[in-house]
DNA sequence: ATTAGCACTCTCGCCGTGAGAGTGCTAAAT
DNA sequence: ATTTAGCACTCTCACGGCGAGAGTGCTAAT
């Protein structure tokens, strides 16, 4: 157990290194908070952090910088959030009303206002329906052998598809399809969708319903993801050598938070968990952290998350992704149902 | 002018570097294709190859890169188109036949495919109508004073937008109402579909009406595009230092090609436009070299680009940027009406 | 328990240097 | 007149050495 006077040299450890970069020297410590005791106690103080594992140097003379386990305890035990200025507040609220436009549009620009707000890379996924529902099919003419099914979600999701016929159809052939088709399907989800296709004679016919049912099974899989802020994270100082750089575009592009909706299903709304370093399961981003939170509500839940250096300003962070989940799960909540 | 030997140096030089991403030095050129002449003569030339501006070298006794003019030359008079082969045409027609899913997934795979092609950035608008026009509107019952509007355009583009109803609603008005409109509004476009709203009364219909305008506007504006190969890019040798990384991030996540489509209105189908470094009107992107090509018809058009430092390999890449335009365009015409 | 003092370690930036690569020019050869 | 051999000259780049500086760990004194 670390005593007072541990704990609070490690925060100052953290707090230092996360805006400075640099390993954080006994005197350094010293003269910033000007401190009664001497570097020689510092020193004395840090090699017993060093022995527990909370920090570490990287060379024998340089200053300490946390190690994983120092940050979790920061995260856990001695940071204070840093609030949500009302300023800041205004200025997202404002850009994030304003947008006129898809689902989509919002959340990239949920993205792109997250990770400005935080200097990081910032991940929004589309909300998803615990299982999607289908509310309403639709099929349009486009020629005399090609028709659209566009398939409404209950949560307002929409997939849409070209369908290829065999017979020649009028669009008023295509509404009483439709209609039948509306009848039989509305309210199944991917579940139970496939029973519901038995006594279908026309082969077109069938292919509707089953192109129904195929997206209402891509949309229950569908985890698009919205990313933005590439270029933020890259300026900080870790990326100084053009191998870490490369190896971070690579890994963040291909980043899909895959399975992070899935681990935090049983989050209640409003924790935000946050993932450092090894103990993320996923090798290659074992040098970052990743502060995810779940917005929405049971019936359609997304989440969202930054992506950074473990070296992150978790003070901020944290309050910001948490506030931006809350003020989506809001919006969507006045919006949708 | 000028005269075959000089061409044919310059072309070496510019294959030669393409290849090696080092400056060509004349005994290199002599060696590698067994010339005749000796590498004295090589240097005669070269000299006169540089005073009229088609290579240069960056410093005293380096050896040469083209220039922009070098390889606008080259593009124009040199090179001889490297085919794509079969096996590279039948991987490419599997993948983009597989997908199922919407026309932004098949987009966005198609960015993803044309990158890992030629080694570099490339970018994918969605195609676009000239003008999009409404084929039909529809209304989803949401909730008891919400509804959702789906706006299916000529093209099977589709919007959506969430409308808050002043009165409360059944779906079976908002059905009504749906056909109302579209006899109104079928066929409209962004520049006559305001004067087709004359005469509508109920408050909650004209601001469906309006939300249905606006939708066919916003359609023929968004130009969203689809970019994928960044990491590829970022390997070659230009940029090995973190500076020119950042930089080069930061531009291509910017770029959007804007204005390109604009620009290549005129291009028949199956032309390709090479843009090479100065060329380009962008500044930033000044060391950077499009390939850029139209696909479809005067119907629905889009743009397919690859993006790379001007040490490009045109050869490969321009066949490779036009056989996947007309691929896309193919599919589209096959798909489509 | 704390602290002053000091030896020791390691990094990092700087500088010089020499090898190597390549050119341009001159003069000879074709 | 063109080509070529030869050579001086230029510039880069990798390498090693070196010294300053920063910081620690330890010891001995407080």
């Amino acid at each position: 157990m670390l005593t007072d006077r541990q704990s609070a040299i490690l925060g100052m450890v953290v707090d230092e290194y996360v805006e400075t970069a640099e390993p954080v020297s006994s005197r350094a410590l010293v003269d910033r908070h000007r401190l009664e005791i001497s570097s020689a106690t510092i020193r004395n103080e840090m090699a017993r952090l060093e022995r527990e594992g909370y920090i570490t140097h990287p060379y024998t003379s340089a200053g300490r910088i946390p190690s994983d386990l120092g940050y979790r305890f920061y995260v856990e035990a001695l940071m204070s959030e840093a609030p949500v200025a009302l300023d800041e507040r205004r200025t997202v609220e404002h850009q994030l009303h304003q947008v006129a436009g898809g689902l989509d549009e919002w959340l990239s620009l949920t993205a792109t206002i997250l990770s400005s707000l935080v200097g990081n890379v910032a991940v929004v996924t589309r909300p998803r329906t615990s299982t999607a529902r289908l509310r309403h099919a639709q099929l349009v003419e486009l020629s005399r052998d090609t028709a659209l099914l566009v398939s409404v979600m209950d949560d307002g999701r929409v997939r849409q598809r070209i369908l290829q016929q065999r017979q020649p159809v009028t669009q008023d052939q295509l509404n009483a399809r439709a209609t039948r088709l509306n009848g039989l399907l509305a309210g199944a989800d991917a579940a139970n969708v496939r029973d519901r296709l038995v006594g279908l004679e026309d082969p077109d016919e069938v292919a509707t319903a089953r192109a129904v049912a195929e997206s209402i099974e891509e949309l229950r899989i569908a985890e698009e993801t919205f990313l933005d802020g590439l270029n933020m994270a890259l300026r900080q100082p870790e990326f100084s050598d053009v191998d870490r750089m490369l190896e971070a575009v690579t890994q963040l592009q291909a980043y899909r938070l895959r399975g992070l909706l899935e681990s935090t299903v049983d989050d209640h709304v409003g924790s935000t968990r946050v993932i450092i370093g090894q103990e993320n399961p996923d090798t290659g981003l074992q040098d970052w952290s990743v502060v995810v939170s779940r917005y929405g509500d049971t019936d359609a839940a997304g989440v969202v998350a930054v992506i950074g250096p473990t070296r992150m300003a978790y003070q901020r962070t944290i309050p910001r992704v948490r506030y931006i989940a809350s003020l989506m799960g809001q919006i969507l909540r006045d919006v949708g149902q």
